[in-house]
DNA sequence: GCTCGACATGTCAAGCGTTACATGTCAAGA
DNA sequence: TCTTGACATGTAACGCTTGACATGTCGAGC
């Protein structure tokens, strides 16, 4: 139910076609949300008619440009403010390791290693994406920046998480006997 | 699509009932995944025509147990081995950071705040969820308290990031001058 | 002049997931 | 005895999402 709000969130920054939209989801928030041309081109059609959107003329090739109206204003500003977003419901990669006791520990430690090498590996793409973007100062790029960060922390504790639950597993452990968790400090509130 | 072998793995621990899967996802798995009764017992149906389940007779007040079959047992390892897990498609609360720039510095403040309280409130939970299991030596326990630290460490992370995004904000900066990135040093491989 | 690829929009079928509706059994306690 | 709540299963309508199909425009380069 956030691809309304995602589209108006993109549209808080200008006027944009579908097709714009599309790249958007294909580029900057590819790491974050997603959605298809299909999908997108009779939600804008629907939100229009909600009266969040006004639809431009069209242009050159059938190209329509929307622009976001106060109403659409309001009601991302209410999204952001006053619904609070759910907690994840489904993760797979962690569904998937309640079942590594189903495999032998050794397929299990090949499991986990696989998983730390694709967090590694997603570290690199996110710290290479932070260097080549040309950041400025503006509101936009501020957020974006800040979202990169997060989702990077993220991924640094899943590959180190997965390195050391295949240690855990590589020597023998159960669920009662699991040792040098890292866990942080408890965490300090800043000021 | 991850429905049949979450049933899968569930069934290998041994047989159950459409009700008692039910319950599992409200309990052990719902931080993990969720599905309703609604969507499990035509799901169940299906598996059981596909020949990864066999139903067992009626007990009282109709009650249906499903065992795991060989090629069921097949599949699992199959989705668990060959299937590699897709990156988070969707990240609701990560969506919403890149729309905070629509709203004043102070409100965005606010929103950063309470994010960070309900991540330490989900690691309150899960701690104490940690103390109160009976974790035994099987596998599944194992396994289940391998996912629960998971949780854990990226409850942690995401609450340390808001409180950092906050101060940031608080504090004027943009995305060409964030200070103080509390990045983890460079992954060391564990041997 | 033609061809190719990016631009640009659209529909439809099918699968996944939630909510609401619907029904019936059994055991415990008042 | 009766009521209540947990046990237990099911259907139907609706919304979200994907993948496949479909169509057409415009500019660059051969």
């Amino acid at each position: 139910m956030s691809l309304k709000h995602a589209l108006l969130g993109l549209l808080a920054e200008g006027p944009a076609s579908g097709y714009e939209l599309t790249k958007r989801f294909e580029l900057s928030l590819a790491n974050v949300w997603s959605a298809k041309h299909s999908q997108i081109y009779p939600e804008l059609r629907k939100m229009a008619a909600e009266g969040w959107l006004v639809a431009g003329e069209e242009g050159s090739r059938g190209r329509k440009e929307y622009v976001i109206t106060d109403d659409g204003r309001a009601e991302l500003r209410r999204w952001l403010v006053e619904v609070r977003p759910e907690r994840a419901g489904r993760n797979e990669s962690m569904l998937r390791v309640f079942f590594l006791w189903t495999l032998d520990p050794a397929e299990a430690v090949a499991y986990l290693e696989r998983e730390a090498a694709a967090a590694h590996a997603y570290v690199e793409r996110l710290t290479a994406l932070d260097a080549l973007v040309a950041w400025d100062e503006s509101g936009a790029d501020f957020m974006g920046r800040l979202a990169l960060e997060e989702g990077l922390l993220i991924a640094q504790v899943q590959a180190e998480w997965a390195e050391w639950a295949a240690e855990q597993i590589r020597s023998g452990r159960d669920a009662t006997t699991l040792t040098g968790r890292r866990r942080r400090p408890p965490t300090k509130r800043q000021r």
